[in-house]
DNA sequence: CATACCGATTGCATTTTGCAACTGGTTGCA
DNA sequence: TGCAACCAGTTGCAAAATGCAATCGGTATG
């Protein structure tokens, strides 16, 4: 059968997509990139809950920018900072990202406090996704979208993870 | 940071999906028998473009089903043979592989033939997924849907795939 | 001018993957 | 009855990917 790529495997959408971010780094560091707005190689090392390696990081970040889904560039602050932006092509993985939370959050044990975020995704449903990439395409393209009415997708995700976590602290507080 | 897995990382609805089908085969395999009808774990071994050699498939099914994604059972019509039939957690993983799918046809070399199902599937939207996904509760669970007017989804995508790989056999013959 | 921070890189151990041969059993057919 | 083809895996081993900790040369900060 038409096996094509010189992984020797074939040329379904499916399995080149899996080919690309199909591996257990890729989706979270582009995961930190859009919902924890992580620009940087020391954040996305650091500032994350997952605890990858240096030296994975730097691999993947490369093989994610060969693949044309980040760009980097120099951070005029400081002369040795890179910033990592993401591709038009980078910014469309977010439906791919919004329906594995939307599954995981429906079948397996996600926290409270990071479980609010998928919820809201979910029920925000694709027109708040295209409002969220909007919004993507603003921070990391520089494309100047049209001011809606209300607060930010970005702003609504981070105002209710915060209040779960208020509550929970609360709820600690007086137990 | 909240770091809860046995894995070490964390309690994020995204990374705890990617820990249950974040590799390179799982929804590969997934996708054989969703777009595939395979059922045995022959025709998945061989019957693919990929190429899975036959201990990481068996290692997947097992994790698969310990997943709560397959089950198995035993052919009646074969001492040896078993059927895999997909769970409605596993069911519900379409939606994933359609993202995936349409990001892909959009991104990365797709073959003609191989990406007619997922623009089929990418203009159906939402609403197509749904009606394959009672398709399939219908012969992996055995849930009867009400019938629809028409050709089913699988058929369409059947047929579609078929017509290009005609189209294209009948070109290089005048070619 | 010392200390902390910056994006990585290096060496090495562990884990995962891939390949090919093989096992024990079943089925179909002559 | 016997034999070839088929069945779902398993085994041993080599190769590749991953994970970890230490380190590098350079930069900002007090």
């Amino acid at each position: 059968m038409a096996a094509t790529t010189e992984t020797g495997r074939s040329a379904c959408a499916i399995n080149l997509t899996l080919e690309v971010v199909g591996d257990k780094w890729s989706l979270l560091i582009i995961r930190d990139i859009i919902f924890g707005n992580r620009r940087h190689y020391r954040e996305l090392l650091t500032k994350s809950d997952e605890g990858i390696s240096s030296n994975i990081l730097a691999d993947r970040l490369k093989t994610l920018m060969e693949a044309g889904i980040l760009t980097r560039e120099d951070d005029p602050t400081h002369k040795q900072k890179g910033i990592y932006s993401l591709t038009e092509q980078g910014i469309e993985l977010l439906p791919v990202l919004a329906q594995m939370a939307t599954w995981g959050v429906k079948y397996l044990p996600v926290s409270e406090e990071l479980g609010i975020r998928a919820q809201l995704l979910r029920d925000g449903g694709p027109k708040m996704w295209a409002e969220f990439m909007d919004e993507l395409r603003e921070t990391h393209l520089g494309i100047k979208r049209k001011r809606k009415a209300g607060p930010s997708v970005s702003e609504r995700l981070r105002k209710a993870y915060e209040a779960v976590v208020a509550k929970r602290t609360g709820k600690r507080h007086h137990a």
